[in-house]
DNA sequence: GGGGGCTATGGGGGG
DNA sequence: CATAGCCCCC
């Protein structure tokens, strides 16, 4: 047996990789080496003669579990695409579409998105005659989420006094009504939202129909949970169902970190880890504290913010290295110069660190925050690439030929057929759908059927004739065809193509590049065989690729190589880590947020986002906050976050050495009392005095300007319209001398 | 039935 | 600020 890989481990990690068996529990400080841990004990299961199918590990990410395999597949080879590794919700889904027969869906349901949960709830709320402002679909779909995540059917729900007596106090006494609605309308649609992923599987697991339990447990006799202080109690209870019964050999190694748990907005409890040990009693535990991955300043000031908080588990992380670099805390006057400043610093850390784009990342609390420095990298032309937010799939055009594809495979998939029985227009208005709905209601029919049943006008009803045939023959197709030839044929029947190349506008054309780049993904599904990495035979049809899609993230993508800049909120940046890192919009209000502070253990949530965010470093680390910025189109002004004061004053480093007109020492709110001075930004930029900017329209091609960071230069020529213009200038003496400027932030004064 | 424009409202994190 | 939902008019 190849045992070499084991020389790579300190004692501590090699105990964690070869305790085989029985429950483990590792708690695994970040950088700690954790993800070696969990590969190596993996590859050490396999050596020791494990099959790699018999082997589950859940990560959090799609890309987790890539990376893993890959890293396993270099010690034990090929033999690695066996492992069933994904996420919780892939692996389940997986799962479900084997056995979805035995708990009444059909085996090619849909999965819907938070979109399609919204607007289900919307449609349902306003059928019940209730007003929207006591359910407040967000909140309605979260408590509806929670009751799901703690194994509350709406049964349970209806009985349970704490429950129904908040939903009284808050004017929504009939939240439990519309929870069961939503529950029996998502099921005859054939449709599990992403909590249903779990719950289903949970409800599977305890009905146990023809042992299908039993068939798990022996599948999967080695289970591994990476980032368990995110599970919540439905993941949890899943994974008791599967390795804790009688005389079960109870091979369960969960690894996690309690200060790291940052999800408790959806159900994520530290309890999971706390009750651990009880729920085992043979559990062997394993500390990993020797942080590997940052300097000193940056694990020192992790440890002084955390212990801040009430619940832990006892532990010290440290370092040897010896780097002093100390952590550097920005403040600005606004957002906008917070942009620009951190814009700067990146340019320098390229330049004097030589830290390369990819090894750069812009962490912030929300991810609206990304735009300021969007703009700031744009104008520096520095690339980057923005994670979260608005994903791909999630945009209007995707979303509507992924619906025509959901439908063909799924008929009752009511959300997917309300988004497009009338796009691309054929006439079917509101008081149609108002008819249909109604009409299946009464009867207690699907949409579908109601669509080929309920009177209508003739006019209507041959539409929706003509309508459901085409849907029919799609599904026909799909049958035969794989999921590109399908989608193919679907795109340009059902229209959507020449409705989109009737657009001729900038965004219409951007559509149709878009819907051109879903159709080429879906082609290098269809053809890639090394797409599918589990163990289950290839399948290339429509259903997989909907079912693959609805689960990825834009976190998952493979990496293009590109030496891009990362953006991303604290939330994604989990489990990654950079050279440089940059914490922006350290502000009360922001970070910690508002809605935390109303929160219980909202803080100390917050605290361990923070501990999170700076433990993402390994080199630089640099603080920063704006005494103003814009929100929601008004301005506000915050407090520093209280968080930069736990960080002891020896570790911070709050001068600004590089633009010396904008430093000054940073006053924390202990010294100030929150009363910060807003300084004139005039004065701060050090703006010559006779410095005019001119508007964007007045600069043209051939003029000679003066920039004020890049000084004088001559417009080669400007292109884009209104708040896109940008001008291509030549600046004498600076390097890469030809810059693209956007106009409608440069400040330029026209000098002939 | 469809389109345009106006107003009110919300406002976090993600699979 | 962005967007959903509403009203009004064609």
């Amino acid at each position: 047996m190849a045992l070499e890989y084991l020389n790579d481990l300190n004692d501590v990690q090699r105990q964690a990789v070869t305790s085989t068996d029985g429950p483990v529990m590792v708690i695994a400080g970040p950088g700690s080496g954790k993800t070696r841990v969990l590969t190596y004990r993996i590859a050490h299961l396999i050596e020791s003669g494990v099959y790699p199918e018999q082997i589950l590990a859940l990560t959090f990410t799609n890309k987790a579990a890539r990376e893993m395999k890959e890293r396993i597949a270099k010690v034990v080879g090929d033999r690695a695409r066996r492992l069933w590794a994904g996420t919780f919700h892939s692996i389940f889904a997986r799962i479900l579409r084997v056995e979805a027969g035995h708990i009444g869906y059909p085996s090619n349901f849909s999965i819907y998105d938070s979109a399609d949960s919204r607007s289900l709830l919307t449609r349902i709320i306003k059928e019940m005659n209730l007003d929207k402002n006591n359910y407040p679909v967000g909140s309605v779909l979260a408590r509806i989420s929670s009751a799901k995540s703690n194994l509350i059917t709406p049964k349970l729900y209806a009985q349970d006094n704490d429950l129904m007596g908040v939903d009284r106090f808050n004017n929504r006494p009939m939240l439990y009504a519309v929870y069961n609605k939503y529950v029996s309308q998502c099921k005859q649609a054939g449709a599990m939202d992403f909590d249903d992923l779990l719950y289903r599987l949970f409800e599977l697991l305890q009905k146990n129909p023809e042992n299908v339990l039993d068939k798990y447990r022996r599948r999967f006799s080695y289970v591994l949970v990476d980032e368990f202080q995110d599970t919540n109690f439905l993941q949890y209870s899943i994974l008791k169902k599967l390795v804790k019964y009688a005389k079960s050999p109870e091979n369960i190694c969960v690894v996690g970190d309690d200060a790291q748990s940052i999800y408790a907005f959806r159900g994520a409890t530290i309890d999971n880890i706390l009750n651990f040990q009880h729920e085992f009693p043979n559990l062997s535990v394993f500390k990993l504290e020797q942080n590997y991955r940052s300097t000193h300043c940056i694990v020192e000031a992790a440890n002084q913010v955390i212990v801040q908080n009430k619940k832990q588990i006892q532990k010290k992380i440290w370092t040897d290295k010896l780097d002093s670099t100390k952590i550097k805390l920005v403040k600005t006057v606004s957002d906008t110069e917070e942009g620009r400043r951190v814009a700067d610093m990146i340019v320098e850390h390229k330049n004097r660190h030589h830290i390369p784009n990819k090894e750069i990342a812009i962490l912030y609390r929300t991810n609206a925050q990304s735009r300021v420095f969007e703009e700031q990298l744009r104008r520096y032309n520095i690339s980057y690439k923005v994670f979260g937010g608005l994903s791909f799939y999630q945009r209007k055009e995707i979303k509507d030929l992924i619906a025509y594809l959901r439908l063909s495979v799924n008929n009752y998939d009511e959300e997917a057929l309300m988004r497009i029985v009338n796009y691309p227009k054929r006439g079917i208005g509101n008081s149609t759908l108002d008819a249909i709905s109604q009409y299946a209601a009464e009867k207690d029919i699907t949409l579908w059927r109601s669509l080929m049943e309920c009177p209508l006008p003739n006019k209507a009803k041959s539409t929706l004739k003509d309508f459901v045939k085409m849907i029919e023959h799609f599904g026909k197709k799909a049958e035969s065809l794989n999921a590109f030839e399908v989608a193919t044929l679907i795109a340009s029947q059902s229209g959507l193509i020449d409705n989109l190349r009737s657009d001729n506008s900038l965004e219409g054309m951007a559509r149709l590049e878009n819907l051109t780049a879903l159709l080429d993904g879906i082609k290098e599904f269809s053809e890639n065989d090394e797409a599918t990495d589990d163990n289950l035979p290839e399948d290339k049809s429509l259903a997989t690729y909907l079912q693959n899609i609805a689960l990825v993230t834009d976190l998952d993508e493979e990496n293009t190589e590109r030496d891009y800049v990362t953006l991303m909120s604290i939330h994604s940046a989990k489990g990654l880590e950079f050279d440089s890192v940059f914490v922006a919009g350290l502000e009360e209000n922001i970070f910690p947020s508002m809605q935390a502070m109303e929160e219980r253990d909202g803080i100390d949530e917050e605290r361990r986002l923070f501990y999170v965010a700076i433990t993402r470093a390994r080199k630089l680390l640099t603080l920063s906050f704006a005494g103003s910025r814009y929100r929601y189109g008004k301005i506000v002004y915050n407090d520093p976050s209280r968080f930069i004061e736990e960080i002891p004053v020896d570790l911070l480093d709050s001068m600004v050495p590089r633009r010396a007109e904008a430093s000054q020492p940073v006053r924390l709110r202990a010294s100030v009392r929150g009363n910060f001075s807003q300084p004139n930004p005039q004065k701060k930029m050090g703006i010559p005095a006779d410095f005019e900017a001119a508007l964007p329209h007045q600069i043209q091609a051939g003029m000679k300007v003066l920039h004020l960071k890049f000084g004088e230069g001559k417009v080669l020529s400007v292109d884009g319209y209104n708040d896109a213009k940008v001008a291509t200038i030549f600046f004498q003496g600076i390097s890469n001398p030809q810059r693209r400027i956007m106009l409608k932030f440069a400040k330029l004064q026209i000098l002939n």
